[in-house]
DNA sequence: CTACAACCAGTTTTT
DNA sequence: CTGGTTGTAG
């Protein structure tokens, strides 16, 4: 049995003759000798240890082109996987450039998950579980698919949703996926999760899957996986064709990958893995730093050579970095190092609250930009960055960058196909496609509104089941039987139609991008967004309409789809001139000249709940992730602290974090912030005297002095006690109200007061009366303080 | 069925 | 605060 077509082999694809010269291979020059063993020790296993900024990408292509130049493998037998497209892409633009455009292409160098749907579309029949079994045609279903459909299986289970929500079986079901773990080797204490429905759910869901067709995210990796373990044939046939294995970002596969690696390796253990153990800051998606740190024993005689030399930082950045990461235990064990010029401490400055931290760095920025400071020149507002912990930091960024009209953008976020408009477009596009995806069907069939709701869905599904048809199918039925009267009815009719129309012209090989143009306008889909009056809306009908171009790029829709499920990217910004804000996650791989780190307090960096959920290795993992961060910067970095900042609507005060106390004190300047502060709270101590007094306030005075405590309890007084009814200390009693006061509330602004009855206010807005609970509006004017 | 007031939870994120 | 979801009144 051999599926595998030979095409991709690269046999069709001759080698360059050029590389194929004798010629002494210039593109070993300039690299230093641990790249270069890098390079050189092809075959046997080998762990590639690459520090922050060590040229990792350049001797992992190196690599690659070396193997090819030499002929040990060509492009088609060489494996090599990433853990993002957008790394995956940067490779082979890399080799590309590395061979002089001549190797056409390196099918199989992509991300684990898009390897892996190619090797399971060829043995999908494989995969079942005794009755049903997969289609090469099978569809991927992203995170919303497969919590609407778990939502649907709870609902069935009759479990009280708000108590064990979808969200949370979703979170669970992955993390078993990426364990391997499937229904069946499940252990009887983790099938027990969720209410003691945990098993029996993922067992559920699994058959549904295969019932729709379709698999998840987690599912590619496994099925791989269960597919390699259950045919040793068809695992041969993959062993064989790829002689050669790199993986990029070692330390953050998780037990499924690892798997995957293992079993393609093990036959002839070519495998090189590239990772570094201080940069593994996907721990809670559950990647394991121990596959890294195992390398040695899982491969008996791997080589392991360290890239050390960085040719990204100064000196300072570097030592502040080490320094910081050296508090970590179980480390593989690494020292960067630079011959660098000396450059700028890291810098550490704390401010009394988050508004001024986002104030003071935006005048820095400023600064920088006009070139008004000698040390570091001008620095152009793309080569500056700010990296924050959570996303709700990137806010008070924003505000003030609008304020001063400074040009920002923000990287991450809802990426292009996650968003409303285009994952409905999808939907009919899918539908389309495929008139058996009844998760598209429930998605579209009422939307825009079509007067059929739960009931009428509910209607279909029944019919669907009891005469075992698509939804689509059921709702062709309904229409011919007349279940559903009135609008409904004549709407659903139309629907049907259009769509049975869309599957017949797909399937005679339409044009895909008239049959999209048709479905979108005829189901009167493009119509809803210009009715509608909301800011937002001309937004997304521009992205409907990138939308339909991007299908230009295809030849049909079903190429398209199974481009957008896998890899279509964010829509990432032009050349513009723009500071960046992201996430530290975000930041991995990346690099700026000038660097700003704010929001270094305890609970919010390290994070309160990683430490809460993972105790001294989610402890750790944070710590990673600062050394991720600091890393980032080439030329300054700048940490800050804040001593409040407004969470959820509510002031919360911090202490600075503990990595402010880890930095290397001979390797960073302490900064006094502008204006003056009062107040005797940490941040306000640690600003006044840098890092000694700083330690001083954090380790005695503050955190035992009667201040700190006051503040503390209020801070928790504030947060509403766990188990029991909460307080709400900011509802007004309406008894505190008298008709005629002016109050404000959060969505109609601010009116007048012109009845009360209990706790149930009238109230006048500008928009006409409303009737409101007293605890939702604020008063305004004379009335009493609210505590706090 | 829809609209809207009430309620509630709330890191990090790729595929 | 905010965005998403739920329950209820129209």
């Amino acid at each position: 049995m051999d599926l595998i077509d030979d095409s991709e082999n690269g046999a069709n694809v001759p080698l360059s003759r050029r590389a194929m010269a004798a010629r002494p291979s210039p593109y070993l020059d300039g690299l230093n000798a641990a790249q270069r063993a890098a390079v050189e020790t092809l075959e046997g296993p080998v762990l590639m240890l690459a520090g922050a900024g060590t040229g990792k990408t350049r001797a992992l292509t190196t690599r690659i082109a070396h193997l090819l130049t030499l002929g040990l493998a060509r492009p088609g037998q060489v494996l090599a996987v990433t853990f993002t497209n957008k790394a995956a892409r940067e490779m082979k633009n890399r080799i590309a450039r590395l061979l002089g455009e001549t190797v056409e292409g390196m099918p199989w160098l992509g991300t684990f998950h898009s390897i892996s749907v190619k090797i399971l579309r060829r043995h999908a029949e494989l995969i079942g579980n005794g009755q049903l079994h997969l289609k090469p045609s099978f569809t991927i279903l992203d995170t919303d698919d497969q919590i609407r459909l778990l939502k649907q299986l709870i609902q069935a289970e009759n479990i009280d949703e708000k108590r064990w929500p979808a969200r949370q079986l979703a979170h669970l079901i992955d993390g078993w996926k990426n364990r391997c773990l499937t229904p069946g080797n499940l252990p009887r204490g983790e099938g027990a999760a969720f209410d003691g429905h945990g098993g029996k759910l993922y067992a559920a869901y699994q058959d549904r899957l295969l019932t729709l067709n379709a698999v998840d995210f987690g599912d590619l990796l496994m099925h791989c996986v269960t597919l390699f373990q259950a045919h040793p044939d068809v695992l041969r046939q993959w062993q064989d064709r790829f002689r050669f294995i790199l993986v990029d970002e070692y330390q953050d596969t998780n037990v499924a990958q690892y798997m995957w690696l293992r079993l393609l390796a093990q036959a002839h253990r070519n495998i090189c893995c590239v990772g570094d153990d201080d940069q593994s800051i996907y721990g809670w998606r559950g990647a394991e730093v121990g596959n890294i740190l195992r390398f040695e024993k899982d491969f008996p005689g791997a080589q392991v050579v360290r890239l050390e030399q960085n040719y990204r930082s100064t000196p300072e950045i570097l030592a502040a970095a080490s320094g910081l990461i050296a508090s970590n235990q179980g480390r593989l064990g690494k020292t960067l190092w630079t011959d660098a010029p000396a450059g700028e401490k890291v810098r550490l400055i704390g401010h009394w609250d988050s508004e001024a931290e986002a104030r003071w760095i935006g005048e820095e920025i400023e600064t920088f930009q006009g070139g008004h400071r000698a040390a570091i020149g001008p620095v152009s507002l793309n080569e500056m960055a700010i990296l924050v912990r959570a996303s709700h930091q990137m806010r008070a960024f924003e505000d003030r960058f609008m304020t001063i009209g400074l040009p920002y953008r923000v990287i991450g976020g809802p990426r292009f196909y996650e968003r409303q408009e285009i994952r409905d477009a999808m939907a009919y596009f899918r539908l389309a496609v495929s008139p058996e995806d009844d998760l598209a069907f429930e998605r579209v069939v009422n939307t825009p509104k079509r007067g059929l709701g739960d009931k009428a869905v509910k209607t279909i599904q029944g019919l669907a089941r009891e005469h075992g048809l698509t939804l689509l199918d059921a709702a062709r039925l309904a229409v011919e039987e007349k279940h559903l009267g009135g609008k409904g009815g004549a709407n659903l009719r139309e629907f049907v139609s259009l769509m049975t129309g869309a599957h017949l012209s797909v399937q005679s090989g339409g044009d895909h991008i008239q049959i999209a143009e048709r479905l979108l306008d005829e189901s009167g889909y493009t119509a809803m967004w210009q009715n509608d009056k909301s800011p937002d809306a001309p937004g997304r009908l521009d992205n409907l309409k990138e939308l339909v171009k991007a299908l230009e790029e295809f030849e049909n829709l079903q190429g398209f789809l199974e481009h957008v499920s896998l890899v279509m990217d964010r829509d990432d910004g032009e050349n513009t001139e723009e500071v960046s804000i992201m996430t530290l996650h975000a930041a991995k791989g990346l690099e700026f000249p000038v660097v700003f780190l704010p929001g270094w307090e305890e609970g919010l960096f390290p994070n309160q709940r990683a430490m809460d959920e993972q105790g001294n290795k989610g402890l750790e993992e944070e710590r990673r992730l600062a050394y991720v961060g600091i890393t980032r910067a080439e030329r300054l970095a700048t940490i800050s602290f804040a001593g409040n900042r407004r969470l959820y609507g509510q002031w919360q005060s911090s202490m600075p974090s503990r990595f402010v106390d880890e930095l290397p004190e001979e390797h960073v300047e302490v900064l006094t912030p502008p204006g003056l502060y009062g107040g005797g709270y940490g941040a306000a101590m640690a600003m006044a005297g840098g890092v000694q007094m700083q330690e001083r306030a954090a380790k005695a005075d503050v955190y035992n002095s009667p201040g700190w405590r006051r503040m503390q309890a209020r801070a928790n007084e504030r947060k509403a006690p766990v188990g029991r009814t909460p307080v709400t200390i900011d509802a007004a009693p309406a008894t505190r109200f008298t008709v005629g006061d002016r109050v404000r509330h959060a969505k109609f602004g601010e009116g007048q007061i012109m009845g009360i009855a209990e706790d149930t206010l009238t109230v006048q807005f500008d928009t006409g009366f409303k009737t409101i609970k007293a605890s939702y509006v604020q008063p305004l004017d004379g009335a009493d303080d609210v505590p706090f």
